[in-house]
DNA sequence: AACATAGGTTCCAGATTATGAAACTTTTTA
DNA sequence: TAAAAAGTTTCATAATCTGGAACCTATGTT
């Protein structure tokens, strides 16, 4: 079988891609990382390593753990405490996930594109004690997510490439996944029933920027018990509404 | 004149510590940082600097803005959004440093030791008006900060090679710089008087890690006319009661 | 205490890899 | 529409990075 998207064979800057693989590894790890973990995780020589990780090292990028390993470095750290590029969006929407929390009593998301599948960046909790557990810094892929499937339908997200399942009513053809990103393009909004996990409902709409792009999406999930396909609607257009009283941000499209 | 400290000619590394170089320029930057500013600023050739943008673009730490530029990418919001490593530590001493705000009216820093200086990474307002405006996510250098000087005097930063001078009351001299951390190994707590800036006083006190050595330093800072030299030893006592309040951090120490 | 082991760093010859000037493409400005 | 600016790709060259092995240095073991 030969390569289904034309692999670029990208020269020039192999020790640059092994440091940059080695630092997201430990940014992405709770515990420090030991060199000889770092080490048969990459497969690099023991030596290489080390000389990456010290130079990583040298400028605060990472940190040598006082008990051995490395973590995050002075760096990012300070980097995270200033807040990051999400900082102004989260809080700019936090008001209307809260009211939409309020009224729905289901848990509120807000989602980005992220480097390997859809972000979650922040989430606001519904009154009910059967609900969405925290999952903020944690990806899901996007065609299995309401979020992901209304990125790619308001252009704030390319189509994926592969279609792993997760559970038996995860989309796995190209075919139906156009079809659900036509659907939610024009209804404005995007349903996952049961395709991430067995009795998850979600429903998406796009938060579109200025250039008429998504730029995240929010979401309201819950239960199949309690969010019926009847619900769907209303939920996305009692988003919609809450999402246009939003100061500063240009709101367009139906739902 | 020769040079001061050894300097370790480090070899191995060029394109990583340019790449690193490169992605701290972007992630310190408020705005995106175009192809040709990063150029002009850095040095490197044109086509250089492109293939390493790339690369930190390809491995999601930097992005292209929508409007041009370079900016902090997926892998490094979502580590700020998950919060970074200093999340336990600012939570575990809000509490505290609350109530010092609450009874000194003063503001209340937190810092810990940064890649160049000491970094501040979190604040609490007291309630007058005149105080440190927020400078959480800036860094100072450490002889001219009381956090600086107590992190030195309890093991959790380097001392100073420069001692460059802020105002002209900012210590210049190494011997006077030993004399103030000996005193503050002593009494357990550090003060700066127009050190930093004219005007501004500060008292700090080290918080201790499991090994004995300081992690962070607490710090409360306010002009001149309300923190006179007779506050000082009142101040180090009152936050070394509170932080010893502060479940799951072994303290020690006079004050 | 001396030894063994694991985890980490440094060294060095060699060739793979990054480099930078220039050509080329794309975007912006006049 | 032309011209300039901004960014990307190409390619020959040699400088840079590589990785195996030697070398440290803690920690645990007999």
């Amino acid at each position: 079988m030969s390569k289904i998207l034309d692999e670029k064979p990208v020269t020039g800057t192999q020790s640059i891609d092994r440091a940059c693989d080695l630092l997201t590894r430990v940014m992405n790890s709770a515990d420090p990382q030991t060199l000889s973990e770092l080490v048969s995780a990459t497969g690099l020589a023991k030596g290489t390593t080390s000389r990456i990780l010290s130079a990583l090292e040298r400028s605060g990028l990472i940190a040598r753990s006082s008990f051995g390993g490395f973590e995050s470095g002075p760096m990012l750290n300070q980097f995270a405490v200033r807040g990051g590029a999400y900082t102004a969006l989260i809080g700019s929407l936090t008001p209307a996930m809260e009211r939409i929390a309020d009224i729905t009593h289901e848990t509120v998301s807000l989602a980005v594109t992220g480097h390997n599948g859809i972000d979650n960046i922040a989430q606001v909790e519904g009154s009910y004690l059967l609900g969405s557990r925290n999952w903020v810094g944690e990806s899901v892929p996007s065609h299995c997510s309401a979020a992901g499937k209304v990125l790619i339908a308001f252009g704030g997200a390319a189509a994926p490439s592969t279609l792993a399942p997760r559970t038996t009513e995860t989309i796995t053809d190209f075919a139906t996944l156009d079809e659900h990103i036509r659907r939610a393009r024009e209804v404005g909004y995007a349903v996952i029933r049961n395709e991430l996990e067995q009795g998850l409902i979600a429903v998406a709409i796009p938060v579109l920027g200025a250039t008429g792009k998504a730029i995240a999406a929010l979401s309201v999930s819950g239960p199949a018990e309690r969010i019926t396909p009847g619900d769907e609607l209303h939920i996305a257009q009692l988003m919609r509404r809450e999402l246009n009283q939003v100061h500063g941000l240009k709101q367009e499209g139906a739902a």
